[in-house]
RNA sequence: GGCUGGGUAGCAAAGCGGUUAUGCAGGGGCCUGCAAAGCCUUAUAGACCGGUUCGACUCCGGUCCCAGCCUCCA
Protein backbone atom coordinates (compact mmCIF):
# COMPACT_ATOMS: atom_id res chain seq x y z
CA UNK A 1 0.00 0.00 0.00
CA UNK A 2 1.03 3.37 -1.08
CA UNK A 3 1.83 5.81 1.80
CA UNK A 4 1.83 9.85 0.94
CA UNK A 5 2.67 12.29 3.11
CA UNK A 6 -0.72 15.42 2.54
CA UNK A 7 0.38 18.88 3.30
CA UNK A 8 -3.47 18.97 3.51
CA UNK A 9 -3.71 17.00 7.04
CA UNK A 10 -0.04 17.24 7.77
CA UNK A 11 0.36 13.07 8.02
CA UNK A 12 1.25 10.44 5.72
CA UNK A 13 -2.19 8.51 4.66
CA UNK A 14 -2.55 5.50 2.58
CA UNK A 15 -3.22 6.53 -1.31
CA UNK A 16 -6.16 5.68 -2.42
CA UNK A 17 -6.99 6.93 -6.15
CA UNK A 18 -10.01 8.36 -6.97
CA UNK A 19 -9.92 5.66 -10.10
CA UNK A 20 -7.18 3.56 -9.66
CA UNK A 21 -7.20 2.65 -13.67
CA UNK A 22 -6.92 6.39 -14.02
CA UNK A 23 -4.59 8.58 -11.65
CA UNK A 24 -3.92 12.41 -12.23
CA UNK A 25 -1.18 14.30 -11.59
CA UNK A 26 -0.45 17.69 -11.50
CA UNK A 27 2.71 19.83 -10.65
CA UNK A 28 3.80 23.35 -11.20
CA UNK A 29 6.36 24.16 -13.51
CA UNK A 30 9.06 26.50 -13.89
CA UNK A 31 8.33 30.02 -15.12
CA UNK A 32 10.52 30.23 -17.73
CA UNK A 33 12.22 33.49 -17.89
CA UNK A 34 15.94 32.38 -16.70
CA UNK A 35 17.51 28.88 -16.45
CA UNK A 36 16.46 26.59 -14.09
CA UNK A 37 18.25 26.26 -11.31
CA UNK A 38 19.04 23.06 -8.58
CA UNK A 39 15.77 23.96 -6.88
CA UNK A 40 14.26 22.82 -9.80
CA UNK A 41 15.87 20.40 -11.31
CA UNK A 42 15.09 18.46 -7.61
CA UNK A 43 11.22 19.41 -8.58
CA UNK A 44 11.65 18.23 -11.77
CA UNK A 45 13.53 14.88 -10.71
CA UNK A 46 11.55 14.30 -7.43
CA UNK A 47 7.85 14.51 -9.57
CA UNK A 48 10.13 11.92 -12.07
CA UNK A 49 10.94 9.34 -9.67
CA UNK A 50 7.37 9.85 -8.13
CA UNK A 51 5.84 9.41 -11.49
CA UNK A 52 8.26 6.07 -12.42
CA UNK A 53 6.97 4.80 -9.53
CA UNK A 54 3.00 5.43 -9.84
CA UNK A 55 3.48 3.81 -13.48
CA UNK A 56 4.97 0.83 -12.28
CA UNK A 57 1.76 0.24 -9.90
CA UNK A 58 -1.34 1.83 -12.16
CA UNK A 59 -2.26 0.89 -15.26
CA UNK A 60 -2.78 5.26 -16.33
CA UNK A 61 -1.26 7.56 -14.69
CA UNK A 62 -1.41 10.72 -16.32
CA UNK A 63 1.44 13.12 -15.41
CA UNK A 64 0.91 17.17 -16.59
CA UNK A 65 3.24 19.65 -15.78
CA UNK A 66 2.78 23.35 -16.50
CA UNK A 67 4.87 26.36 -17.68
CA UNK A 68 4.17 29.51 -16.98
CA UNK A 69 5.08 31.63 -19.88
CA UNK A 70 3.39 34.90 -19.69
CA UNK A 71 3.69 36.78 -16.16
CA UNK A 72 5.10 40.17 -14.50
CA UNK A 73 9.04 38.49 -14.43
CA UNK A 74 8.61 37.28 -18.19
CA UNK A 75 7.60 40.60 -19.19
CA UNK A 76 10.10 42.85 -17.59
CA UNK A 77 12.94 40.57 -18.86
CA UNK A 78 11.41 40.55 -22.47
CA UNK A 79 11.85 44.58 -22.14
CA UNK A 80 15.09 44.39 -20.91
CA UNK A 81 16.01 42.30 -23.69
CA UNK A 82 14.24 43.90 -26.03
CA UNK A 83 12.80 40.92 -27.32
CA UNK A 84 9.25 39.85 -27.78
CA UNK A 85 8.01 37.18 -24.42
CA UNK A 86 7.43 34.52 -26.92
CA UNK A 87 11.27 34.33 -28.20
CA UNK A 88 12.13 34.60 -24.94
CA UNK A 89 10.01 32.01 -23.40
CA UNK A 90 10.17 29.67 -25.74
CA UNK A 91 14.34 30.03 -25.43
CA UNK A 92 14.21 29.17 -21.82
CA UNK A 93 11.56 26.09 -22.38
CA UNK A 94 14.45 24.52 -25.03
CA UNK A 95 16.72 25.30 -22.22
CA UNK A 96 14.71 23.14 -19.62
CA UNK A 97 14.04 20.55 -21.57
CA UNK A 98 17.63 20.16 -21.94
CA UNK A 99 18.52 20.33 -18.69
CA UNK A 100 15.65 18.15 -18.17
CA UNK A 101 16.76 15.14 -20.62
CA UNK A 102 20.47 15.64 -18.88
CA UNK A 103 18.80 15.03 -15.46
CA UNK A 104 17.38 11.56 -17.40
CA UNK A 105 13.77 13.41 -16.56
CA UNK A 106 10.73 11.65 -18.39
CA UNK A 107 8.85 14.24 -20.36
CA UNK A 108 5.22 14.59 -18.89
CA UNK A 109 2.27 13.57 -20.53
CA UNK A 110 0.92 16.89 -21.76
CA UNK A 111 2.91 20.36 -20.51
CA UNK A 112 0.54 22.78 -21.34
CA UNK A 113 1.49 26.52 -21.37
CA UNK A 114 -0.38 29.06 -19.45
CA UNK A 115 -0.94 31.39 -22.69
CA UNK A 116 -2.64 28.29 -24.72
CA UNK A 117 -5.08 28.24 -21.78
CA UNK A 118 -6.62 31.99 -21.60
CA UNK A 119 -9.68 30.50 -22.36
CA UNK A 120 -10.18 27.94 -19.53
CA UNK A 121 -8.53 30.78 -17.34
CA UNK A 122 -11.22 33.45 -18.35
CA UNK A 123 -14.56 30.70 -18.14
CA UNK A 124 -13.41 30.00 -14.91
CA UNK A 125 -13.05 34.09 -13.66
CA UNK A 126 -16.40 34.19 -15.22
CA UNK A 127 -17.59 31.28 -13.03
CA UNK A 128 -16.54 33.11 -9.87
CA UNK A 129 -17.99 35.97 -10.95
CA UNK A 130 -21.68 34.74 -11.16
CA UNK A 131 -20.54 33.12 -7.70
CA UNK A 132 -20.06 36.32 -6.23
CA UNK A 133 -16.51 34.68 -5.10
CA UNK A 134 -14.79 37.41 -7.77
CA UNK A 135 -15.26 41.49 -8.36
CA UNK A 136 -13.85 43.73 -10.29
CA UNK A 137 -11.61 46.60 -8.53
CA UNK A 138 -11.52 50.27 -9.02
CA UNK A 139 -8.69 49.99 -11.21
CA UNK A 140 -10.13 47.14 -13.46
CA UNK A 141 -8.32 44.29 -11.98
CA UNK A 142 -10.67 41.50 -11.15
CA UNK A 143 -9.62 39.92 -7.41
CA UNK A 144 -10.70 37.31 -5.68
CA UNK A 145 -12.97 37.69 -2.35
CA UNK A 146 -11.00 35.52 0.07
CA UNK A 147 -13.51 35.77 2.43
CA UNK A 148 -16.33 34.39 0.89
CA UNK A 149 -14.16 31.31 0.38
CA UNK A 150 -14.99 29.17 4.03
CA UNK A 151 -11.99 26.90 3.86
CA UNK A 152 -9.41 29.70 2.96
CA UNK A 153 -6.18 28.47 4.81
CA UNK A 154 -6.88 24.88 5.19
CA UNK A 155 -3.58 24.03 3.31
CA UNK A 156 -1.43 26.24 4.24
CA UNK A 157 -2.83 26.09 8.27
CA UNK A 158 -3.28 29.71 8.54
CA UNK A 159 -6.57 31.67 9.52
CA UNK A 160 -7.60 35.43 8.00
CA UNK A 161 -7.02 37.08 10.93
CA UNK A 162 -3.57 35.93 11.52
CA UNK A 163 -2.62 36.73 7.86
CA UNK A 164 -3.91 40.57 8.60
CA UNK A 165 -1.69 40.78 11.75
CA UNK A 166 1.28 39.68 10.03
CA UNK A 167 1.08 43.15 8.29
CA UNK A 168 3.07 42.00 5.78
CA UNK A 169 0.28 42.09 3.36
CA UNK A 170 0.32 44.81 1.31
CA UNK A 171 -1.58 48.08 1.32
CA UNK A 172 -3.57 48.00 -2.32
CA UNK A 173 -6.50 50.20 -1.86
CA UNK A 174 -8.16 48.73 -5.05
CA UNK A 175 -8.94 45.76 -3.00
CA UNK A 176 -11.87 45.06 -1.18
CA UNK A 177 -9.84 43.22 1.47
CA UNK A 178 -6.17 43.25 1.88
CA UNK A 179 -5.89 39.68 1.30
CA UNK A 180 -7.87 39.18 -2.13
CA UNK A 181 -5.85 38.18 -5.42
CA UNK A 182 -5.43 39.18 -8.58
CA UNK A 183 -7.38 36.84 -11.27
CA UNK A 184 -7.45 39.08 -13.95
CA UNK A 185 -4.50 42.05 -14.86
CA UNK A 186 -5.58 44.65 -16.75
CA UNK A 187 -3.16 45.37 -19.60
CA UNK A 188 -1.15 48.36 -19.42
CA UNK A 189 -0.02 49.84 -22.74
CA UNK A 190 2.41 47.86 -25.04
CA UNK A 191 1.61 44.76 -22.42
CA UNK A 192 0.83 41.84 -23.71
CA UNK A 193 -2.95 41.29 -23.70
CA UNK A 194 -5.41 38.93 -24.30
CA UNK A 195 -9.34 39.97 -24.38
CA UNK A 196 -11.83 39.21 -21.79
CA UNK A 197 -15.10 40.44 -20.49
CA UNK A 198 -13.02 43.00 -18.21
CA UNK A 199 -11.50 44.35 -21.18
CA UNK A 200 -8.14 43.60 -22.32
CA UNK A 201 -5.51 41.88 -19.67
CA UNK A 202 -3.05 38.93 -18.39
CA UNK A 203 -4.54 36.70 -15.94
CA UNK A 204 -2.94 36.38 -12.66
CA UNK A 205 -0.32 33.95 -11.42
CA UNK A 206 -2.40 31.78 -9.69
CA UNK A 207 -5.67 30.90 -12.25
CA UNK A 208 -3.74 29.17 -14.67
CA UNK A 209 -2.96 26.13 -12.29
CA UNK A 210 -6.61 25.75 -11.34
CA UNK A 211 -7.51 26.25 -14.86
CA UNK A 212 -4.93 23.56 -16.77
CA UNK A 213 -5.14 20.87 -14.27
CA UNK A 214 -9.16 20.87 -13.87
CA UNK A 215 -9.11 21.24 -17.81
CA UNK A 216 -6.54 18.49 -18.52
CA UNK A 217 -7.32 16.41 -15.61
CA UNK A 218 -11.26 16.71 -13.98
CA UNK A 219 -12.20 19.10 -11.19
CA UNK A 220 -11.21 16.44 -8.67
CA UNK A 221 -7.67 14.49 -9.27
CA UNK A 222 -5.47 12.26 -6.81
CA UNK A 223 -1.91 14.54 -6.54
CA UNK A 224 -0.84 17.89 -7.39
CA UNK A 225 2.82 18.73 -6.38
CA UNK A 226 5.18 21.48 -6.53
CA UNK A 227 7.96 23.05 -4.18
CA UNK A 228 6.93 23.76 -0.65
CA UNK A 229 6.90 27.73 -1.32
CA UNK A 230 4.12 27.17 -3.35
CA UNK A 231 2.30 26.22 -0.74
CA UNK A 232 1.17 29.36 0.59
CA UNK A 233 -0.25 31.65 -0.86
CA UNK A 234 0.34 29.80 -4.52
CA UNK A 235 -1.39 25.84 -3.66
CA UNK A 236 -4.09 27.98 -1.27
CA UNK A 237 -5.45 30.55 -3.89
CA UNK A 238 -5.41 27.51 -6.39
CA UNK A 239 -7.81 25.50 -3.98
CA UNK A 240 -10.33 28.62 -3.06
CA UNK A 241 -10.30 28.84 -6.96
CA UNK A 242 -10.99 25.32 -8.10
CA UNK A 243 -13.28 24.75 -5.60
CA UNK A 244 -14.80 27.90 -5.51
CA UNK A 245 -15.50 27.54 -8.91
CA UNK A 246 -16.26 23.84 -9.11
CA UNK A 247 -18.08 23.41 -5.99
CA UNK A 248 -16.10 19.87 -5.56
CA UNK A 249 -13.03 18.94 -3.45
CA UNK A 250 -10.24 19.87 -6.01
CA UNK A 251 -7.58 17.47 -4.95
CA UNK A 252 -6.75 14.78 -2.65
CA UNK A 253 -3.35 15.03 -1.96
CA UNK A 254 -0.73 17.77 -1.85
CA UNK A 255 3.14 16.84 -2.48
CA UNK A 256 5.25 19.15 -1.62
CA UNK A 257 8.96 19.08 -1.87
CA UNK A 258 11.91 20.93 0.24
CA UNK A 259 14.28 23.13 -0.80
CA UNK A 260 17.60 23.02 -2.24
CA UNK A 261 19.77 25.28 0.13
CA UNK A 262 23.47 26.70 0.21
CA UNK A 263 25.26 26.83 3.58
CA UNK A 264 22.13 25.42 5.02
CA UNK A 265 19.95 28.76 3.33
CA UNK A 266 17.35 28.45 0.76
CA UNK A 267 18.52 28.68 -2.72
CA UNK A 268 16.36 31.47 -4.42
CA UNK A 269 16.79 33.98 -6.80
CA UNK A 270 16.27 36.80 -4.59
CA UNK A 271 18.81 35.36 -2.62
CA UNK A 272 21.51 35.49 -5.67
CA UNK A 273 22.61 32.36 -3.76
CA UNK A 274 21.22 29.91 -6.92
CA UNK A 275 23.21 27.55 -9.07
CA UNK A 276 21.91 26.71 -12.35
CA UNK A 277 21.61 23.00 -13.70
CA UNK A 278 23.76 23.64 -16.99
CA UNK A 279 26.43 25.28 -14.52
CA UNK A 280 26.50 22.24 -12.20
CA UNK A 281 26.51 20.07 -15.22
CA UNK A 282 29.71 21.74 -16.44
CA UNK A 283 31.46 19.90 -13.82
CA UNK A 284 29.30 16.77 -12.76
CA UNK A 285 27.32 14.59 -15.16
CA UNK A 286 23.37 14.48 -15.25
CA UNK A 287 23.50 10.99 -12.84
CA UNK A 288 25.59 11.78 -10.37
CA UNK A 289 23.45 15.18 -10.04
CA UNK A 290 20.42 12.91 -10.43
CA UNK A 291 21.41 10.45 -7.10
CA UNK A 292 22.51 13.67 -5.24
CA UNK A 293 18.97 14.89 -5.19
CA UNK A 294 17.39 11.07 -4.86
CA UNK A 295 20.04 10.95 -1.94
CA UNK A 296 17.76 12.71 0.52
CA UNK A 297 14.21 12.25 1.67
CA UNK A 298 12.04 14.90 -0.83
CA UNK A 299 10.56 16.56 1.95
CA UNK A 300 14.01 17.29 3.80
CA UNK A 301 15.72 20.00 2.92
CA UNK A 302 19.04 19.51 0.75
CA UNK A 303 22.33 21.32 1.28
CA UNK A 304 23.79 21.88 -1.89
CA UNK A 305 27.91 21.78 -1.75
CA UNK A 306 30.60 20.68 -3.78
CA UNK A 307 31.03 18.26 -1.27
CA UNK A 308 28.15 16.39 -0.73
CA UNK A 309 28.37 16.29 -4.70
CA UNK A 310 31.32 14.47 -4.55
CA UNK A 311 30.46 12.43 -2.89
CA UNK A 312 27.34 11.56 -4.37
CA UNK A 313 29.53 10.54 -7.15
CA UNK A 314 31.77 8.10 -5.18
CA UNK A 315 28.24 6.61 -3.90
CA UNK A 316 27.34 6.21 -7.70
CA UNK A 317 30.25 5.04 -8.87
CA UNK A 318 30.40 2.35 -6.32
CA UNK A 319 26.80 0.91 -7.76
CA UNK A 320 28.09 0.96 -11.33
CA UNK A 321 31.48 -0.68 -9.92
CA UNK A 322 29.33 -3.68 -8.99
CA UNK A 323 27.45 -4.19 -12.29
CA UNK A 324 30.75 -3.96 -14.39
CA UNK A 325 31.41 -6.54 -16.60
CA UNK A 326 27.65 -7.72 -16.58
CA UNK A 327 26.48 -5.05 -18.56
CA UNK A 328 26.12 -6.94 -21.82
CA UNK A 329 22.68 -7.52 -22.95
CA UNK A 330 23.08 -11.67 -22.31
CA UNK A 331 19.57 -12.47 -20.55
CA UNK A 332 20.06 -13.58 -17.65
CA UNK A 333 17.49 -15.47 -15.40
CA UNK A 334 17.07 -14.14 -11.64
CA UNK A 335 17.44 -17.23 -10.12
CA UNK A 336 14.44 -17.20 -7.65
CA UNK A 337 15.17 -17.60 -4.02
CA UNK A 338 18.81 -16.22 -4.84
CA UNK A 339 17.72 -12.53 -4.79
CA UNK A 340 15.98 -12.29 -1.36
CA UNK A 341 13.80 -9.93 -0.52
CA UNK A 342 15.31 -6.88 -2.65
CA UNK A 343 12.54 -5.86 -4.42
CA UNK A 344 10.22 -6.28 -2.52
CA UNK A 345 11.68 -4.21 0.43
CA UNK A 346 12.61 -1.70 -2.12
CA UNK A 347 9.26 -1.61 -3.48
CA UNK A 348 8.19 -1.17 -0.35
CA UNK A 349 10.87 1.75 1.00
CA UNK A 350 9.49 4.14 -2.43
CA UNK A 351 5.74 3.07 -1.18
CA UNK A 352 6.75 4.40 1.91
CA UNK A 353 6.03 8.05 0.68
CA UNK A 354 8.54 7.88 -1.76
CA UNK A 355 11.62 6.93 0.43
CA UNK A 356 14.75 7.06 -1.68
CA UNK A 357 17.04 6.86 0.92
CA UNK A 358 16.03 3.61 1.40
CA UNK A 359 15.58 2.58 -1.57
CA UNK A 360 19.28 3.62 -2.50
CA UNK A 361 20.36 1.67 0.51
CA UNK A 362 19.07 -1.76 -0.85
CA UNK A 363 20.95 -1.06 -4.09
CA UNK A 364 24.16 -0.85 -1.86
CA UNK A 365 23.18 -4.10 -0.04
CA UNK A 366 22.74 -5.56 -3.66
CA UNK A 367 25.88 -4.09 -5.31
CA UNK A 368 27.78 -5.77 -1.98
CA UNK A 369 26.75 -9.40 -2.82
CA UNK A 370 27.79 -9.16 -6.25
CA UNK A 371 30.99 -8.43 -5.22
CA UNK A 372 31.07 -11.34 -2.81
CA UNK A 373 29.71 -13.69 -5.35
CA UNK A 374 31.71 -12.35 -8.21
CA UNK A 375 34.23 -14.35 -7.92
CA UNK A 376 32.12 -17.37 -6.20
CA UNK A 377 29.02 -17.66 -8.22
CA UNK A 378 29.53 -15.93 -11.21
CA UNK A 379 25.56 -16.57 -12.33
CA UNK A 380 24.13 -15.34 -9.26
CA UNK A 381 26.57 -12.63 -9.37
CA UNK A 382 25.36 -11.36 -12.92
CA UNK A 383 21.91 -11.78 -11.91
CA UNK A 384 22.34 -9.64 -8.78
CA UNK A 385 23.66 -7.28 -11.18
CA UNK A 386 20.82 -7.22 -13.41
CA UNK A 387 18.34 -6.81 -10.21
CA UNK A 388 20.66 -3.88 -9.59
CA UNK A 389 20.41 -2.60 -12.90
CA UNK A 390 16.76 -2.88 -13.21
CA UNK A 391 15.99 -1.24 -9.62
CA UNK A 392 18.73 1.62 -10.70
CA UNK A 393 16.35 2.22 -13.51
CA UNK A 394 13.31 2.72 -11.53
CA UNK A 395 15.20 5.36 -10.42
CA UNK A 396 16.71 6.65 -12.85
CA UNK A 397 19.99 6.02 -12.17
CA UNK A 398 22.38 2.88 -13.76
CA UNK A 399 21.07 3.78 -17.10
CA UNK A 400 24.44 3.55 -18.68
CA UNK A 401 26.78 0.97 -19.43
CA UNK A 402 29.27 0.72 -16.52
CA UNK A 403 32.39 0.56 -18.48
CA UNK A 404 31.06 3.64 -20.69
CA UNK A 405 29.86 5.71 -17.55
CA UNK A 406 33.43 5.13 -15.62
CA UNK A 407 35.41 6.50 -18.32
CA UNK A 408 32.89 8.99 -19.47
CA UNK A 409 35.30 12.33 -20.05
CA UNK A 410 38.66 10.92 -20.62
CA UNK A 411 40.70 12.82 -22.43
CA UNK A 412 42.32 10.12 -23.82
CA UNK A 413 40.52 7.78 -26.43
CA UNK A 414 40.41 4.08 -25.44
CA UNK A 415 42.76 3.20 -28.49
CA UNK A 416 45.25 5.43 -26.56
CA UNK A 417 44.70 3.77 -23.43
CA UNK A 418 44.96 0.31 -24.73
CA UNK A 419 48.60 1.04 -26.27
CA UNK A 420 49.72 2.03 -22.88
CA UNK A 421 48.06 -0.97 -21.23
CA UNK A 422 49.80 -3.42 -23.74
CA UNK A 423 53.25 -1.75 -23.47
CA UNK A 424 52.62 -2.22 -19.60
CA UNK A 425 51.68 -5.82 -20.17
CA UNK A 426 54.91 -6.17 -21.72
CA UNK A 427 56.94 -4.77 -19.09
CA UNK A 428 54.78 -6.23 -16.45
CA UNK A 429 55.39 -10.14 -18.06
CA UNK A 430 59.35 -9.55 -17.95
CA UNK A 431 58.86 -8.17 -14.40
CA UNK A 432 59.77 -4.91 -15.13
CA UNK A 433 57.94 -3.42 -12.46
CA UNK A 434 59.57 -0.07 -12.61
CA UNK A 435 58.90 0.31 -15.81
CA UNK A 436 54.63 -0.98 -15.57
CA UNK A 437 54.79 1.45 -12.52
CA UNK A 438 55.86 4.53 -14.91
CA UNK A 439 53.42 3.64 -17.01
CA UNK A 440 50.59 3.31 -14.81
CA UNK A 441 51.39 6.89 -12.90
CA UNK A 442 51.67 8.44 -16.24
CA UNK A 443 48.08 7.56 -16.71
CA UNK A 444 47.29 8.04 -13.48
CA UNK A 445 48.44 12.05 -13.76
CA UNK A 446 46.16 12.05 -16.87
CA UNK A 447 42.87 10.78 -14.55
CA UNK A 448 43.21 7.41 -15.74
CA UNK A 449 43.04 4.94 -12.83
CA UNK A 450 44.23 1.30 -14.26
CA UNK A 451 42.62 -1.99 -12.03
CA UNK A 452 44.57 -5.59 -12.72
CA UNK A 453 42.49 -8.52 -12.35
CA UNK A 454 42.03 -11.86 -13.77
CA UNK A 455 40.77 -11.00 -16.51
CA UNK A 456 42.84 -8.19 -17.48
CA UNK A 457 43.95 -4.70 -16.89
CA UNK A 458 40.81 -2.32 -16.94
CA UNK A 459 40.52 1.38 -16.98
CA UNK A 460 38.36 4.24 -15.45
CA UNK A 461 38.63 7.61 -15.26
CA UNK A 462 39.25 8.87 -11.64
C1' G B 1 3.84 37.39 16.45
C1' G B 2 1.01 33.06 13.67
C1' C B 3 1.76 28.47 11.06
C1' U B 4 5.13 24.20 9.17
C1' G B 5 9.30 21.22 9.55
C1' G B 6 13.81 19.87 11.90
C1' G B 7 18.14 19.13 15.51
C1' U B 8 21.41 11.50 14.51
C1' A B 9 28.32 9.63 14.60
C1' G B 10 34.19 13.41 10.84
C1' C B 11 30.53 14.47 6.64
C1' A B 12 25.85 13.04 4.26
C1' A B 13 21.36 10.49 5.29
C1' A B 14 17.23 6.78 7.01
C1' G B 15 14.32 3.39 9.68
C1' C B 16 13.15 1.74 14.39
C1' G B 17 10.49 1.26 21.70
C1' G B 18 15.02 -3.77 22.93
C1' U B 19 18.68 -6.82 17.54
C1' U B 20 24.52 -4.06 11.77
C1' A B 21 20.78 1.21 8.37
C1' U B 22 23.31 2.91 4.04
C1' G B 23 27.14 5.93 1.41
C1' C B 24 31.62 8.98 1.67
C1' A B 25 35.94 9.76 4.64
C1' G B 26 39.35 7.25 8.82
C1' G B 27 42.02 2.78 11.50
C1' G B 28 43.52 -2.55 11.11
C1' G B 29 43.60 -6.96 8.01
C1' C B 30 42.97 -10.09 3.39
C1' C B 31 43.80 -9.97 -1.83
C1' U B 32 47.82 -7.72 -5.29
C1' G B 33 54.73 -7.83 -7.81
C1' C B 34 53.11 -2.95 -5.92
C1' A B 35 48.52 -0.54 -6.57
C1' A B 36 43.32 0.15 -7.63
C1' A B 37 38.78 -2.13 -6.98
C1' G B 38 36.71 -5.57 -3.78
C1' C B 39 36.10 -8.37 0.79
C1' C B 40 36.64 -8.84 6.28
C1' U B 41 37.01 -5.92 10.57
C1' U B 42 36.89 -1.42 13.67
C1' A B 43 36.09 3.39 16.01
C1' U B 44 32.97 7.76 16.25
C1' A B 45 25.72 8.93 17.22
C1' G B 46 20.99 10.70 18.49
C1' A B 47 20.68 19.33 21.22
C1' C B 48 19.23 19.73 26.57
C1' C B 49 15.98 18.55 30.92
C1' G B 50 12.14 15.74 32.84
C1' G B 51 8.27 11.78 32.27
C1' U B 52 6.02 6.97 30.54
C1' U B 53 8.34 1.94 30.20
C1' C B 54 11.47 -3.90 32.47
C1' G B 55 13.89 -1.01 28.48
C1' A B 56 13.75 5.26 24.43
C1' C B 57 17.62 8.02 19.45
C1' U B 58 12.55 6.18 18.69
C1' C B 59 6.45 7.81 22.69
C1' C B 60 4.79 12.30 25.99
C1' G B 61 5.91 17.24 28.22
C1' G B 62 9.20 21.35 28.67
C1' U B 63 13.72 24.25 27.30
C1' C B 64 17.25 25.86 23.77
C1' C B 65 18.72 26.24 18.73
C1' C B 66 18.04 26.06 13.20
C1' A B 67 15.34 26.40 8.61
C1' G B 68 10.89 27.58 5.84
C1' C B 69 6.12 30.05 4.91
C1' C B 70 3.11 34.42 6.29
C1' U B 71 5.77 39.29 -0.22
C1' C B 72 7.62 37.09 -6.33
C1' C B 73 10.00 32.37 -5.77
C1' A B 74 10.57 25.09 -7.09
Amino acid sequence: MLKIYNTLTNQKEDFRPIDPNNIGIYVCGMTVYDFCHMGHARVLVMFDVITRHMRRNYPNVQYIRNITDIDDKIISRAIENNEDIYSLTNRFIDAMHEDEKALGVLSPDIEPRATDSIDHMIDMIELLSKKGLAYEGKNGDVFYSVRKFRNYGKLSGKNLDDLVAGARVDIESNKQDPLDFVLWKKAKPSEPKWSSPWGEGRPGWHIECSAMSTHFISNHFDIHGGGMDLTFPHHENEIAQSEGANNCKFVNTWMHVGFVNINDEKMSKSLKNFFTIRGVLDKYDGETLRYFLISSHYRSPLNFSDTNIESAKSALKRLYTATKGFSSSKKIDVKVGMTFDYEDRFDAALNDDFNTPIALSILFEIAKQVNIERSKDSEHAASLAQLLKKLGNYLGILEYDAELYLQQGSELSEAEVSIKINQREEARASKNFAMSDQIRDELLTLGIILEDSIDGTSWRRK
